[in-house]
DNA sequence: ATAGGGTTAG
């Protein structure tokens, strides 16, 4: 060995070597690498280092704990002798600053190396395994611990429970945790996580509710985070409360990370009142966590402007926003097909240096693609170093959202070979591509693929898909016989997409079985009445559209109003049928009357058939040439210059005849208008639409 | 001397 050069040196005095060794803890604990440096060197000016095997594990814990795990990796490789301690120390050290696989590498060496395993490796690796998500080493180093005696230990079975339950092996997890003697908060904590992470969150409120009954182990603030957590993913604000109420009796309720936990719970309930209370209790409320639970918060119950607000008050207080609040404010800039914030926000996270971070950008190719700005959300993934699973998912969404099939399949193909493995969001964007596009043949072909060749479960959404799909293609029969065969019930997008087909085809035995299951599952849905009504009009039986009117106005059941939405010069403008509240509305309505006069001349026949109602057809015309989209799409060609393209959002489905309408007038206007309904995007171009009248 | 758990996003 080359470190036995000529004689050893002594080793410093017992005294002096508690000293050094406690000097060297607390650099550790503070995380001081230059004084921990500093006295390293000291330790090898005085031969203290290659003397004394104590001192040099002091030295490797040292450099883990100041997060320098090269140097703790040399030092160990550079010592005469070597104890369990410090091989110990090696494993902790590299699995504590993230080098896992090293860990996992090293913890087999120290077994090579035939020295006593101790239950501190043990754990140490069982953490490592579980950030590697890495069953089959994490079963072994289970059975190591067996042998061993250490299987039971309260450190070696919580972090083997911990490493089960992150690998999805939840039964495996509960079994050595059932076979703890005693339990603390931490093993408690990992169970309850446990449950909440695969997805079983009931089970998570309970583990916790078990926790308590049992009273031997009072909850700390992991465990109060952790179980908010899962309320919050329940959205049970009820419970949330209560749960709240034992934080305050416990007295956790000014520790930050709780109080976020805290705020999000209460977020995600859309309890956003509570949520702001728990950031009021003191100054020391706000941070970006808590701010970003809230901004989250009012994106999902659409509320934009209370969204920015936040953002806006975080921003005064300092708080720097980071990259969970830009990828939270950007989705509601999807959500509302807001562009121009949208692209602010984008030089904001250009600014931040953020737009590596996958998911933001990935956030950012939705949004371009949500706002009907497809060419830039494929020049902003293009431009994506690392793509991960999130970045590919939002690209082939934003294909199927715009109906191109083929591009979508192909960056699922790219996806594939780039070695990134699809998750259930891919197929969902898949299948919706295929369906979008009349696709059946390919549809069902990956929808096959899924359990068979990459090992995903189809769930209901991807059901559903296939009902759509079925639908679409007005192939009723085999959409009956797929659901009549499904393993699960469809959810009720599956029903309304089969509501929506047998409108189209009129098909009033299937749409009637349809709308009563959608009932049952949307009580509220407006349109479950309208489509019906539409399907009986469609086949001019107006005794049963008469009685779905008068059930209608018996449940005071009304029909959601259709609106468009158009950006015009930095502001919104929204458009209601029949709508003249606008201050421009003479213009507004000469320019609609001139549209109808020149694509009639291009031959647009106004259909009314759509119709569900029994009134004469000049009458019909009118109401079709006045639904929103045509008035937002007049107003556009008024007011803005002629080389933007014009995006019109709808809360609705587009009608047949306006899509007809607005193919004619792209080609008359030569101008680009784009339309987001409530399922897709349509591009018409020169009397085409993207849709190729397929949707 | 060396060890395990938690809070914000698609």
């Amino acid at each position: 060995m080359g470190n036995h050069r000529g004689q050893r040196p002594p080793a410093p005095d017992a005294a002096t070597t508690v000293h050094l060794a406690s000097l060297l803890q607390s650099c550790g604990r503070a995380g001081d690498l230059r004084r921990g440096r500093r006295l390293h060197a000291r330790l090898v000016l005085t031969g203290a280092a290659a003397a004394s095997t104590f001192l040099a594990n002091h030295l490797i814990t040292m450099y883990s704990h100041c997060a320098d795990p090269a140097s703790a990796r040399r030092l160990f490789d550079e010592m005469p002798r070597r104890n369990a301690v410090t091989w110990t120390a090696l494993v902790s050290g590299l699995a504590r600053n993230g080098a896992h696989g090293e860990a996992l590498a090293a913890f087999a060496a120290m077994r090579r190396a035939g020295g006593a395993t101790t239950q501190f490796a043990l754990s140490s690796a069982a953490r490592a395994a579980a950030a590697l998500a890495a069953p089959l080493h994490g079963a072994q180093l289970h059975c190591v611990s067996v042998r061993l005696g250490f299987d039971t230990e309260l450190f070696v079975a919580s972090s083997l429970a911990d490493m089960y339950s992150r690998c999805g092996l939840l039964s495996e997890a509960f079994r050595v945790f059932d076979e703890m003697p005693q339990k603390d908060a931490v093993a408690w904590t990992a169970m309850i996580d446990g449950y909440a992470k695969n997805g079983r969150l009931h089970a998570a409120v309970l583990a916790f509710l078990d926790m308590r009954r049992e009273g031997l182990v009072g909850a700390d603030q992991h465990v109060f985070c952790t179980v908010l957590s899962a309320l919050g993913g329940l959205k049970d604000g009820r419970l949330g409360g209560s749960i709240h109420c034992c934080v305050m009796k416990a007295g956790f309720e000014l520790e930050v990370a709780v109080r976020n936990a805290l705020a999000d719970m209460y977020a995600k309930a859309m309890d956003l009142d509570n949520a702001s209370r728990v950031l009021k209790i003191d100054p020391g409320g706000w941070n970006v966590v808590s701010g970003t639970s809230l901004i989250d918060g009012y994106i999902e119950t659409d509320c934009v402007e209370e969204a920015l607000g936040i953002y806006v008050e975080l921003q005064r207080k300092g708080i720097e926003p980071n990259e969970f609040t830009f990828s939270s404010m950007i989705k509601g800039c999807a959500m509302q097909a807001l562009l121009e914030q949208g692209a602010q926000l984008h030089a904001q996270v250009i600014k931040t240096n953020l737009i590596k971070d996958s998911f933001v950008d990935s956030t950012l190719v939705d949004m371009y693609g949500k706002c009907g700005r497809i060419n830039l959300s494929i020049q902003l993934f293009n431009e994506i170093e690392y793509l991960t699973d999130i970045a590919w998912n939002a690209v082939i969404n934003v294909f199927a959202q715009h109906g191109h099939a083929k591009e979508a399949i192909r960056a699922f193909d790219r996806m594939i070979c780039s070695g990134i493995r699809p998750n259930h969001i891919t197929f969902v964007s898949l299948l919706t591509a295929c369906s979008h596009a009349g696709l059946v043949d390919e549809g069902l072909k990956y929808f096959y693929s899924m359990k068979d060749t990459h090992g995903i479960e189809p769930k209901e959404e991807h059901y559903s898909c296939i009902i759509d799909m079925y639908g679409r293609a007005g192939r009723l029969d085999e959409a009956y016989k797929f659901i009549s065969e499904m393993p699960i019930k469809p959810n009720a997008y599956g029903w309304c997409s089969l509501l929506g087909a047998c409108r189209m085809r009129g098909n009033k035995e299937l749409g009637e079985l349809a709308a009563q299951n959608l009932m049952k599952l949307e009580p509220g849905n407006t349109g479950i009445h309208v489509s019906l009504s539409g399907i009986y009009a469609s086949l001019g039986q107006w005794e049963d559209v008469k009685a779905v009117r008068k059930l209608m106005r018996d449940r005071s059941i009304k029909k959601l109003p259709g609106f468009s939405w158009v950006d015009s010069n930095k502001k919104t403008h929204v458009f209601g049928s029949e709508d003249w509240s606008h201050p421009q509305k003479k213009d507004i309505y000469e320019k609609l009357e001139e549209l109808t006069t020149r694509i009639k001349e291009e031959g647009y026949i106004p259909d009314t058939s759509i119709l569900p109602c029994n009134l004469e057809d000049i009458a019909k015309e009118r109401i079709l040439r006045y639904h929103s989209e045509r008035i937002a799409v007049a107003f556009a060609l008024i007011s803005m210059p002629a080389t933007k393209p014009i995006i019109v959002k709808k809360n609705l489905r587009i009608c047949a005849d306006c899509h007809t309408a607005l193919k004619f007038i792209s080609k008359v206007e030569k101008r680009d208008i784009i339309v987001r309904d409530n399922s897709r995007f349509h591009h018409f171009v020169n009397g085409r639409c993207s849709c190729g009248d397929y949707w």
